[in-house]
DNA sequence: AATTAGCACTCTCGCCACGAGAGTGCTAAA
DNA sequence: TTTAGCACTCTCGTGGCGAGAGTGCTAATT
């Protein structure tokens, strides 16, 4: 399959790299210029024709310069993938604002975001940690006014959870105290399956109680996409592509239904995927709204305790090769954050 | 100043509602077929002609159709705002959504966020509620593991905020449950001053918690500008004015810089306002980025207690026939559920 | 005095032709 | 194997042209 030439290989990578900064097809007489290249422009032009037979490269009319193909893209990016690697001074002033940062998730997330968005001239989105197997550590019960109550639920990988919830009548805070205790005695260190097995011997309240809290450890462990980081909106927006073609516009839906992120993050085989990188160029033939895109994933975290997803949204044409390292980067930054804070072995 | 005509006012309207709807300069013939008017194209020119003077309408070229300036929408949205409102149906539908759903902030935001981007075709903005003063009610510790603690804080409101952190030293959960009855006790129902106050008589590790604490409170009370919820974004950006303009496009950074938004909600002081809706229109000047829009903002909640902001950002030419009273209406909702649920007389 | 018909004028927009420029493929020579 | 040369293609910007829509003004009408 790899029939490339090494002088194929190096021009295709030009090709790419130059439309990746200019945005309009590349010809062959600019190439040698730009690259005071050791060759005539005619050879160029036989390589390229070489290339296009291959697949690699498309001319958008008859007499145009050479735009690359999706394939084309993902020769580039497997190419890419193990070398690039972000330089020194970047990684430290990266890491410097995360471990200077307040210790908190919210605004590790958001700053996540921001890294990436910067460094890649695209629109960011970030997946807060979140526990596998959402494990029962602290439950307390707050009655705030008449038969409200704010019920607060603590996991062992320290996700907290809150509530309110109204009972059939007001219970003083004393006899919520007292069922909370008990509780919290009782489901320690549960998970789901365990706090279902325990239904018998509990009064009315507890019962009520317990209903809910396996609703809500449910709901962490299994879907709670929680919320979406995102930053560089305007960083897309600005690319032609998306100003042009409505197509490229309606990738952004992704933004909104995150039912669509949720599919996109769960699908884990891809077809480009090295160091834990995952790079999605084309809606790879099953995403519609990604025919224009390109999407670069990595999820973070330790697994078996918390994890997370964060990726850059782009155009095809974007930068993998500030992207990639950038989003590798950072996914292990704020894996070891996760393994520092959630406490692992 | 009051200098229009019965006529000219419902001529204005006219042409405002079709351009709302065509985004299309409005000619005085294409207004007479349209509406069937009893006056020739000659009579509407003159018209025209004279709302132009007055600076309601403006020409986009010579010889071209007219179209609405600032200052028309204005006059428009001020005949506007008293009369509109939502039918019946729609009320009811709303209002059917958000009593059926699950008691949860997060959950009301969103279907806020929701129902206006829906019923405006616009881009939506929900800030959370966010309680006036703070005013501490409850504190839980829990060891997560070696030096990590994690804090939960909960707020008179029903406000919770949760933190991580990390002591000189180890401590048992023990002596961590201690520490907060204690703090439970003494510093119940107090604001940010009442617990800065109470400094004396603590040991280190409670000096410490005390610290921390405030700085929360500080945070939930004055800024914490809260998540943004946000919906409609592709609403918006079908639109002509954001596809062409740079200009207009540029208005969605607002979206991403939250000191922006922050600035625009607490400026209350608006040209426009009535029954608690403040329209603003074209930036009124001082909004460089909102030239081409208008935004259509409601605070929300109970004053003294909690309250937050809620809008709709879109194209000036956006359907404020639908727009206020649908931003007034699910104000008015989310008010009654703050007062619901967060207790007050 | 208000309304309208008529008219000349203006400006946009789509269409088409045209030439410049950039790029291509192919063949033949180096 | 590389390159020079050449004929060819296609885009793009420009300018001319006519249709269409809209305007303002004046004079006639109600």
């Amino acid at each position: 399959m790899n029939e490339l030439t090494e002088r194929q290989k190096t021009l295709l990578m030009l090709v790419i790299r130059d439309y990746i900064e200019t945005a309009q097809p590349i010809g062959s007489k600019a190439l040698v210029e730009r690259y005071h290249l050791d060759l005539s422009p005619a050879t160029i032009r036989n390589e390229m024709a070489a290339l296009t037979e291959m697949g690699y490269l498309r001319q958008p009319h008859t007499s145009a310069g050479r735009v690359p193909t999706e394939d084309g893209y993902r020769y580039f990016v497997s190419q890419m993938m193990h070398k690039a690697d972000l330089p020194d001074t970047v990684r430290h002033t990266i890491s410097h604002q995360f471990y200077q940062s307040r210790q908190d998730v919210d605004h590790w997330m958001n700053l996540a975001a921001s890294v990436l968005a910067h460094q890649s001239q695209a629109l960011s989105l970030v997946t807060a940690p979140r526990v596998e197997q959402a494990r029962f550590k602290h439950l307390e019960l707050i009655s705030t006014q008449g038969r409200q109550v704010l019920m607060v639920l603590v996991m062992v990988g320290g996700e907290v959870s809150q509530q309110i919830l109204t009972l059939a009548e007001p219970v003083p805070q004393e006899r919520l105290s007292q069922a909370a205790a008990r509780l919290n005695q009782i489901l320690s260190n549960r998970d789901v399956e365990g706090v279902a097995s325990v239904s018998a011997r509990t009064d009315a309240l507890e019962q009520d109680i317990l209903t809910l809290l396996q609703q809500d450890m449910r709901r962490i462990g299994e879907q709670s996409p929680g919320e979406i980081y995102t930053d560089g909106l305007t960083n897309v927006l600005a690319e032609p592509e998306f100003t042009d073609s409505d197509d490229a516009r309606r990738a952004l839906r992704l933004f909104e239904e995150r039912s669509m992120l949720q599919d996109l993050l769960s699908n884990t085989v891809m077809k480009s995927s090295v160091g834990g990188v995952q790079v999605l160029i084309g809606g790879e033939g099953t995403w519609e709204e990604l025919r224009q895109c390109s999407v670069v994933l990595a999820r973070y975290g330790v697994p078996g305790l918390a994890t997370g997803t964060l990726g850059v949204l782009g155009p095809m044409r974007m930068a993998y090769a500030r992207t990639i390292p950038t989003v590798r980067f950072v996914a292990g930054l704020l894996s070891d954050l996760v393994s520092d804070t959630m406490g692992g072995e």
